[in-house]
DNA sequence: CCTATATTTAATCAAACGGTTAAATATAGA
DNA sequence: TCTATATTTAACCGTTTGATTAAATATAGG
């Protein structure tokens, strides 16, 4: 937890792609899989890391594991940098 | 340049602390460094990262270099940001 | 010109990262 | 229960990261 869990796993390009596949709706490792040119276990461990982060949950229906995006951690990071940004609301 | 460059930068909390501490003003190189328990020359490097994120800019001034804050490249993360939590302006 | 100060750059190193392939686990269904 | 499918976990490996110390560079000032 905290803001450099969120930031560390923002900072690789496949994760942040993998938030924005997810923007449509909920998909199956699989089907996220697809959109990469590496191997299902590589992308399955970017999910861990965007799971371990709060950045997406995720639900097993037999076969299949949906991840699903939670922008609510993303709010703590808008804070930060708006807070950089001079203060002024 | 991009949005990989500022979101590795970011994703150091030496990093996102030297950002902090320049909200206030610029601040010379050996200022900043005596903020962190790393070496000068650990900071120096760090520095470099965020210079070349353009997260900071640097003046020299005689003896000193002083660093200051940019925050306009941050921008861009906010967009995407705002663009993950569902599009709604 | 020499010296002290401020800062960066170079060389080095251990730990973390992101990838691979192979094995393990979980579930559905014949 | 056996098999096929979906996914994760384990073991391994090269690269990147962040730190250190020592050397290099830049500037001010006696």
């Amino acid at each position: 937890m905290g803001i450099q869990n969120t930031m560390k796993a923002l900072s690789d390009p496949i994760r942040r792609e993998i938030l924005d596949l997810l923007k449509t709706g909920s998909l199956a490792a699989g089907e996220i899989a697809e959109n990469f040119p590496v191997s299902g276990a590589a992308v399955s461990k970017h999910l861990s890391v965007l799971k371990e982060a709060d950045l997406i949950r995720d639900t097993r229906e037999g076969k299949f594991i949906f991840y699903e995006l939670n922008t609510s951690v993303l709010e703590e990071i808008m804070l930060w940098i708006t807070s950089l940004k001079g203060e002024a609301k």
